[in-house]
Order: C-alpha cells, then sequence, then structure tokens
DNA sequence: GCTCTTATGTTAACATCATACACATTTAGG
DNA sequence: CCTAAATGTGTATGATGTTAACATAAGAGC
C-alpha cells in the first residue's frame, strides 16, 4: 500500500466509505440532496467511482439503509436490556420512536418505496430488527392471537414514528411530541392479558 | 373559445387536468418515474406549461397529495356511514388500510417527506381527513386520556398500513394481508372501556 | 525484479430532468 | 378594434444517473 501521501489514488475501503458519506449527508440534509454525485464528492473521490462496488445508486442506498437497521436492531436490544421485564416492551417502543426522531431521513429512508425485494441481506437485517420486538413481545403476551398483536404493537409505534416525523400529530397537547407524549400514548394502546 | 378543434392552443383547464394526469402517472408506476415532463406529456402539452399554474414541481405534487387527502376523507367518512356505532370505528380503520393498499405511491406521496409546511391548502385537507377519525374516537372512547387513544389509534391503523406496503409483515400467516387480518390485527388493539 | 492480470479509480459522453428566459397566441376588457 | 394579461411553446443551462473507454495500482507467478 502506499505510504501517506497526499491522496493515494486506491482509496482502501471506498465500498465503506461510501456508505458513510451517504449516512453523513442524511444526518444533514434531505434525501433529495443525496446524489451519488455528491457521495463521490465527499468521499472524496470521482462521480463515477461507486460503479465499482455498486451497480447502481439503489444498491447504494440499500446497504446505507441496512446499517440503519442494524443500529435500529442495537438501539431495540439496548432499550430491552435496560428495562425490567415489565417494562421492556415499552421500553422498545419508545426507543424505536426516538431512534425515527433522531435519525428521521435514514428511517424514511428505510421504510421507503420497495428494495428489499432486490436486496436480500436489506431483507435479512430488517427482520433482524424487528426479531428483538417480536421475541419480547412473544414473552409479554400470554393471550391467545399473538400473532394479531404482534403486528399491532409493531404498527403502533411505527406509525407514531411516522406520524411524528410528517408533523402529524394535531390532537391538542400533543404538538410537540417527546418522550413522555410518546410513552403515554403507546401505554394508553396496550394491555398485558 | 375555440371550436372543439383538433387541438387548441388554450387547454382549458390545464390545472386541474395536471393533477389527473399525474394521478394517472402514480396509479401505474413508480413515483420516481412521474417526472414533471411526463405529466406534462400525459397531458398532451408542452414541458413548460406546468410552470403556468404551479411555480414548481413541489407544487404540483402537494396538490395531488391535497387531492389524496380529500379522497380519503371521503373514503373514511362512507366507512363510518355504513357501519353501527359500535363498529364504525374498527371500519374506519379498515378503510384506512384499504386505501393504502389500493394506492400504494400515492399514500406514500401523501405522507412523504415534509411539504404541509409550505402548503396550508395541504394541510387543511389532511387535517380534514383525520377530523373524520378523531369525531367517530372521541364518540367511542369513554375513558379519561382521550388524546393519547386518538393519536395511538391512528397510528395503529398508519402504522399498519404503511408496514404493509413495505412488504414488512414477516408474522407468521400474515405473509398476505387482507381484509381479514387487517380487521383483525386491529382488533386485537382495541378496547373500549 | 519483471510481467501480466485484475481490481479500482478517472475522464468523456449521453439522455433525462427541473428550471429560467424569451417568444407566440389566445382571450378579455377598454 | 386593440391592447394587455393569461396561457402555451421553444430554446438553453446546469445537475443527475448511467455507460464506455482509458489509466493506474496491487498482487501472483516466475
Amino acid at each position: 500500500m502506499s505510504t501517506s501521501k497526499s491522496s493515494p489514488y486506491h482509496h482502501g475501503d471506498l465500498r465503506a466509505a461510501l456508505v458513510t458519506a451517504a449516512l453523513g449527508l442524511l444526518e444533514e440534509s434531505a434525501i433529495e440532496t443525496v446524489s451519488l454525485r455528491a457521495v463521490a464528492r465527499r468521499a472524496g473521490v470521482s462521480a463515477m467511482a461507486p460503479y465499482r462496488h455498486y451497480p447502481d445508486k439503489e444498491a447504494l442506498l440499500a446497504a446505507v439503509a441496512q446499517t440503519g437497521f442494524d443500529r435500529l436492531r442495537d438501539v431495540l436490544a439496548h432499550a430491552d436490556s435496560i428495562s425490567g421485564p415489565d417494562t421492556a416492551l415499552l421500553g422498545q417502543g419508545v426507543a424505536y420512536v426516538q431512534f425515527a426522531i433522531e435519525n428521521p431521513v435514514l428511517f424514511r429512508l428505510m421504510f421507503g418505496p420497495p428494495r428489499r425485494g432486490r436486496h436480500a441481506d436489506l431483507r435479512t437485517s430488517s427482520e433482524t430488527a424487528f426479531s428483538v420486538l417480536v421475541r419480547r413481545m412473544t414473552e409479554q403476551t400470554h393471550s391467545a392471537g399473538l400473532q394479531p398483536r404482534i403486528l399491532g404493537y409493531w404498527s403502533l409505534v411505527h406509525g407514531l414514528a411516522m406520524l411524528i416525523l410528517d408533523g402529524q400529530t394535531p390532537v391538542a397537547g400533543f404538538e410537540t411530541p417527546d418522550t413522555e407524549v410518546v410513552r403515554q400514548t403507546i401505554s394508553s394502546m396496550i394491555r398485558f392479558d
């Protein structure tokens, strides 16, 4: 490998650097500003270089989304671990919404137009993230009809996250959703039986 | 006005025709194929004509999204009207999800990146649609803490719709969500007290 | 060390897109 | 009428995603 000259011809790990660059852009600005060329610029590389590592822009975005799901999995697992058995489910829900609030553009990308069909790795990562929620749900819920409850709870937190990102919470007193509002909203919908 | 010649210079009501054309494209293909030029082509007009009626592409898409919310309002109101008082809430929820399934690209556009801030009419239409749900919810729920329940129920159906559009229902037996699955999922999460 | 093959990065070129500007035509108001 | 405003057209510009041809670096086998 060349010594640390000003800019070696070969990047080193451009594949990963492109994902990092894209994540950086997603944190700073809207999704439409994340052009392939902008990502390449940020990685300090020519506009066409990404095509050596990803067949097209969609593939790069899929890799970015996958990283998002991996992070979400960690967030959910951590929230679960620091909660007692009786609050773990609520803790995960709050953490899920908080993740969306803290990473709004990334979150929208993760759940944007269907990409999972063509990218198996992405699907795997997303299912792994959800399995954290499903596992706790399975331990917590003792009633019959577990499947609808799993999908229902997941829908609840996911929808709440989406609506908050949209600024769509015109319910009086819930204009600025903080952790307490999120907790209250989720709590009002769950029961254990 | 010119008689009904082959193609009069003036369209007649291009402003509305553009929204119709865009809605047509949204029904047939993905969101990224809906370019301003494609909309103009479909309306049988030059590429620059839309700018006489909308300041930019975003403004046209906002008008399209607004039409979507108006339709959603009608769908919810109709579902409410054909249900008895005790099933109206569930009926609205099922109709909400069904609307999303039948108009996936439009639905994503409606809840896409924030547009409501800059388009007051769009915000009005969306709030009107939700008020149908809120009104029924207010009549139906007798417990204290109504506000969280409203936001919670709305989150539930909205999240369920989104997850179904994403193909994100890996819960066993719920791979292909039909009306019955939707009904069951919503039912499992609501209680009246 | 020397060559050759492959991986990786660059430059040039193209079609499409959103948009700005100048021009054409039609309609309406005096 | 006839002039001005409204509405549609044509051309031009810069950005974008993608393809293709070329350049360079790294390593394998000798």
